[in-house]
DNA sequence: AGGTGTCAAGCGTCC
DNA sequence: GGACGCTTGACACCT
């Protein structure tokens, strides 16, 4: 069991997530936000190394613009060295890592000009993966997508398009269940169409599910992970008390999650924990998770 | 230096 | 048909 934080560092001081305007684009300044985010990043997985957090999630925005058409930087000739050796570090050091390409990225709509779009912009986040030289465990992670009015057909479209993406790609990507539209449920027949692993989330589950309990949950995701995918990736995080159902708890409730890891049973898997505290919250939960032996 | 409006990208909801 | 939330950080421009 690994665990880690999506993105960013508050402790450390630095971003990784350095960007600038799409009209001050230039070669020269892309050049920069990427050697500033890859020192950042850097740093965060030293940082991460020393508390023992092995999992995480690295930012979209590590490379600005990548795969929009004003982009004519080489980037991933330029900064081969610094990818390969910061791949290095994490697979010297047992780590794993994953992306969530955001919510723009929707292989499902019916407009093909999104689908390209969305194509290119996994293209890019596969592209970050192998330039570190990670092995197939490390994943992308996406949500099913819209439902255009008809659930069906989109899923239906989901998987026609799944099957038109890049090797690349598909054998990196894994879809989440999502808050409102797509479950579990949703997901794992996606799955047993495609072959493309499950991510769970745990707190879309409690938003939006067809009854199933945690371990139950648990253990249906875990079994669309093959051998070369790794142990299933889990996102978790709380409700933040007194707001609308679905926003991030500030901090981690460890009641809670000692309740979650128990659901789990003997079940091995990775977790991310979206909080909004991010690696304070990640390091109370490892060492809660080292105090009863599960590290 | 600090404050604020805005930012590549889309969907769904609400009016 | 348009505004807004999602979820949130960081830029860019303002004072």
């Amino acid at each position: 069991m690994k665990i880690g934080y999506p993105c960013l560092n508050r402790s450390i001081g630095c971003t990784p997530s350095r960007t600038f305007r799409l009209r001050s684009y230039s070669a020269e300044r892309l050049a920069e936000s990427v050697r500033q985010n890859l020192d950042c990043l850097a740093r965060i997985l030293q940082f991460n190394l020393a508390g023992g957090l092995l999992f995480f999630r690295m930012t979209s925005d590590l490379v600005p613009f990548a795969s929009h058409p004003v982009c004519d930087f080489p980037w991933p000739d330029k900064f081969a060295a610094e990818f390969a050796a910061i791949g290095a570090f994490i697979q010297r050091n047992g780590m794993r890592i994953s992306m969530h390409p955001d919510q723009f990225t929707l292989i499902n709509s019916p407009d093909p000009a999104i689908f390209e779009r969305s194509s290119a912009e996994l293209a890019y986040h596969a592209r970050v993966l192998d330039l570190l030289g990670l092995d197939l465990t490390a994943k992308m992670q996406i949500h099913a997508g819209g439902v255009y009015g008809d659930k069906k057909a989109s899923l239906d479209r989901f998987c026609a398009r799944f099957e038109r993406l890049d090797v690349k790609i598909r054998r990196r990507l894994v879809v989440e269940n999502d808050d409102r539209q797509y479950s579990l449920a949703d997901c794992l027949a996606v799955s047993r169409r495609t072959g493309t692993p499950v991510l769970f989330d745990s707190f879309h589950h409690q938003l939006n599910s067809n009854g199933e309990d945690t371990a139950a949950a648990l253990r249906l995701a875990a079994a669309t992970w093959g051998k070369s995918d790794g142990l299933l990736m889990v996102d978790y995080s709380s409700q933040k008390k007194g707001e609308r159902p679905g926003a991030h708890a500030e901090s981690i409730d460890l009641r809670s999650f000692a309740g979650f890891i128990a659901a789990g049973g003997a079940l091995d898997f990775d977790i991310m924990l979206e909080i909004k505290d991010k690696e304070k919250s990640a390091l109370r939960a490892r060492r809660f998770l080292a105090k009863i032996s599960r590290i």
